[in-house]
DNA sequence: GCGGGTTGTGAAAACGCTTGCTCGACAACT
DNA sequence: AGTTGTCGAGCAAGCGTTTTCACAACCCGC
């Protein structure tokens, strides 16, 4: 037992204590611990078994130092707040845990300013990869690391960097679906409240619903569409613009959960009920959904299964650095909850 | 421009470039870079403006190898789910980005084999200290970590480890609060849904709730105390029970808001209406309690500042090692949403 | 039974940094 | 004038790995 220089005692047995134990080399065990060159089966299973005996630990800055993996991804968010992101970090931290990776998380909203040096530092060896969930203003480091050839999957984030590899659900394809459903309720009017334009899920679930409307023959009313960000707050205000129009309509489609619970709430606050007088669809499926009353219908995003896939996108390509890109897409599902019925009118 | 062994092309700038650049030793430049020792003022001023004028950004391998800081703190969290852990993350984070911390994030629930290898790795150098919120079956390695003089604070985690440093919120002053409040309101008959009976901080709400009935001199119907666990289910299990109670309570506390937003599906389940027919309370004041309706009265943890508190607290730990741990309890406030009123008989 | 490949192994040089030790220079004491 | 003390800065030894290089031992076919 020895004390390093921060005053903790450590009983660190390093490759070289391994070595001595098998008797070999401690290049012997490196070459064992990272499976490569040629060991003798017999000296491979010794070095093995002095491992487990002294219970051996990589120290993972030596290795990185040295050149070799850190066996951490950086992790880059938003924010933590409505579990949407939970629900990914949860596929993600899974599927790295299996391939023993560590996960480095950066909020961005504290990055503001120093966005760049946030990416010199992980490039700089802490990090072997670098996942971005729905990230902002993304452009200015994306375009670093790809010259530096750093591995990065963007996640939900189309239409931005149409170069680099991706992982999203098929927004378009559950705005379709999620306005069929209310036309075949028999909803004509049926109100929109957009994400943040700039992201490309949001417009892509907007051409969803204006597609839908157009191939069951109804009119798009401009009147109709209201602009939000994702929050919850632009849900309520479109909620109230949509409620105060003359000719109001009879189902909200909200593009994401939050939204639609501050439809439901300016719903309301009119004093109407849901979904008697007033249909409401959101999108996303978070955990909350469920826990509303009523139970939300929305298109379910496989948020879990993104996170997972877009974590084994990343491992592949640190694995094999000249990959293509891949852009890949999963299937999102209506969930049928007790937000919707036909309109009053249809109801007589 | 060279290439190193992981194919990816790096303008590292180290030390010694800033060395070159100022007209001193390397070893100069790392004093400078950690405030140690004794640097004429004159040198400091060349080395720091060589650092900017090159873009140096460190080497955190290589520092925390060579015996320093690795300017990293682990995170260990047992789920990023309902917020409550979001609200948390979001203050430490900020914490820690004012210090140039960065964070590593670890889940539980995919460690339950091996913890011990996580700490382990953690403790070898990988992180300066380490932060656990709510952890379970924590007593394993906190021992770990206490042998090692390994710097750790814990959130909102009170009654088990008795030695360390941790920060919590006055969950028994909380617990108190809210029934006082429920019997202001001129309710009798109390339910309360309990959290997990392990975690301290369950407890204290419920020694809460009873010493309010005591002070009021109301009596204690254990047949109105049900047991949860935190999540939504058990207490959408725990409110129809109490609702199936020949006497049922005119209000019910739960522990959470979790639980409480179980407990309005399972009062809405039964055609009652909130808070007319059944006054529910619940605790945290996650993001989602604003979002519900009606708005749910709560107890509020400054979920955030509890983050902040914790960091600045380990930050501390890392630097002056021999300190004292502290126990730090910060104040809950009562938010009065619309989930509450007086009950029936009362208003006649 | 001798060149020419494999195969398995060890020695040693990085990787970028911290820090204990040393040493010179100069000021302030006896 | 001689001694001590202080300050500033450099030297060099690690920290625990990976990886290149060299080399020995072996097997093969001729």
């Amino acid at each position: 037992m020895r004390a390093n220089n921060r005053g903790q005692s450590t009983d660190r047995i390093t490759i070289i204590d391994i070595g001595k134990e098998a008797g070999v080399s401690y290049a012997t065990v490196s070459r064992v611990i990272n499976n490569k060159g040629n060991v003798n089966p017999d000296a491979r299973e010794r070095v093995l078994r002095a491992m487990t005996q002294l219970g051996y630990v990589a120290n993972t800055q030596a290795r990185s130092l040295a050149g070799g993996r850190s066996y951490v991804v950086g992790l880059l968010v938003q924010d933590l707040g409505t579990g949407y992101t939970g629900e990914i970090i949860r596929g993600m931290d899974d599927e790295l845990a299996k391939a023993q990776y560590n996960l480095m998380l950066f909020t961005t909203h504290r990055r503001k300013v120093k966005e760049s040096l946030f990416v010199q530092t992980l490039t700089q060896g802490t990090a072997d990869g670098l996942l971005l969930i729905l990230p902002r203003n993304a452009e200015a480091y994306l375009e670093t690391l790809r010259r530096r050839k750093f591995p990065y999957v963007l996640v939900d984030h189309q239409g931005i960097d149409e170069l680099g590899p991706s992982v999203g659900a098929s927004n378009w394809q559950g705005g379709y679906d999620a306005t069929s459903y209310l036309i075949g309720l028999g909803h004509k009017r049926i109100g929109f409240i957009t994400g943040t334009p700039e992201l490309g899920c949001a417009v892509r679930r907007l051409d969803g619903y204006k597609a839908a409307l157009h191939d069951h023959g109804l009119p798009l009313d401009p009147n109709l569409i209201r602009e939000g960000d994702f929050y919850q707050p632009t849900g309520y205000k479109g909620g109230v613009d949509l409620l105060n129009l003359p000719d109001r309509p009879t189902a909200i489609f909200a593009s994401n959960d939050m939204m639609a619970f501050g439809v439901m709430e300016a719903v309301r606050e009119q004093g109407l009920s849901i979904p008697k007088d007033m249909s409401i669809i959101g999108f996303d499926d978070i955990p909350m959904a469920a826990n509303v009353h009523p139970r939300l219908t929305t298109v379910r995003q496989p948020l879990e299964q993104m996170g997972r896939v877009a974590t084994t996108m990343l491992l592949d390509l640190i694995n094999n650095p000249d990959q293509q890109p891949e852009k890949i897409e999963l299937p999102t599902r209506l969930i049928v909850g007790e937000t919707c019925c036909a309109p009053a009118q249809a109801r007589k």
